[in-house]
DNA sequence: CATGGGATTGACT
DNA sequence: GTCAATCCCATGC
């Protein structure tokens, strides 16, 4: 008979660069049911969207300046960028180095660490701790500091889904709180899952 | 150097 | 539904 342990999968090891390498909306697909942690606090991501040099909602469409230098470096690191001068939005950096590309990690499924959410974010709705991508980032902890930091080697880590977790079902749709390229469909979620940013209005589509 | 625009959120009408 | 908070950085003079 075998043994708890031997049952038990192998630890996960966080994602490789390789996997951040590829097309950001394959990317920004996948990403949806991988586990987020930084320190005690893990989630999983239920929310994502794409970003890419092409159009014009992304930072990096301008080229290549001082703050879009991470979007344009390595893939496998978190672009973290400072919005309406108060909220830190953390990103996937994607695509080979030279090409800017990012996915927003907008939502989170709270696993791990919720107290200390709670106490960040000053409030103990387990649906709005992580609802958002500021409020992500605020229950996680996460700051500017760690702009261009590793996603696999650093203190954030984004780990593949577990395996005895079925593959999500998807629901995609335009991006939200952008007034350009809005008809691009580069947002992803789990479908009907209470812990995103904003529901789903129009009529459910399937990834 | 001055200005303006946000990949948001929470409080309020 | 409206609206302000607040800061980084791109742009233009």
């Amino acid at each position: 008979m075998a043994t708890v342990s031997e049952r038990r999968a192998p630890a996960a090891q966080p994602l490789p660069a390789a996997f951040f390498a590829r097309e950001v909306l394959t990317v920004a697909r996948e990403l949806i049911g991988c586990v987020l942690a930084h320190g005690p606090c893990r989630g999983v991501i239920v929310e994502t969207e794409a970003y890419h040099q092409s159009e014009p909602a992304c930072h990096a469409y301008i080229g290549r300046t001082p703050r879009t230098a991470t979007l344009y470096g390595p893939p496998g690191r978190a672009y973290v960028y400072r919005s309406y001068g108060i909220h830190a939005l953390l990103n996937a950096v994607c695509e080979p180095e030279g090409v800017g590309a990012a996915v927003l990690i907008r939502a989170l499924y709270p696993l791990q660490g919720i107290e200390l959410m709670a106490q960040r974010r000053r409030t103990s709705d387990r649906l709005s701790l992580c609802s958002g991508p500021g409020k992500l980032s605020q229950a996680l902890g996460i700051d500017l500091s760690l702009n261009g930091s590793s996603l696999r080697g650093g203190p954030i880590r984004i780990y593949p889904r577990h395996p005895r977790f079925r593959e999500p079902e998807l629901v995609r749709g335009p991006r939200i709180g952008i007034s350009k390229a809005t008809e691009l469909p580069w947002r992803f979620a789990i479908a009907n899952c209470k812990y995103v940013s904003k529901p789903w209005p129009w009529r459910r589509s399937f990834v």
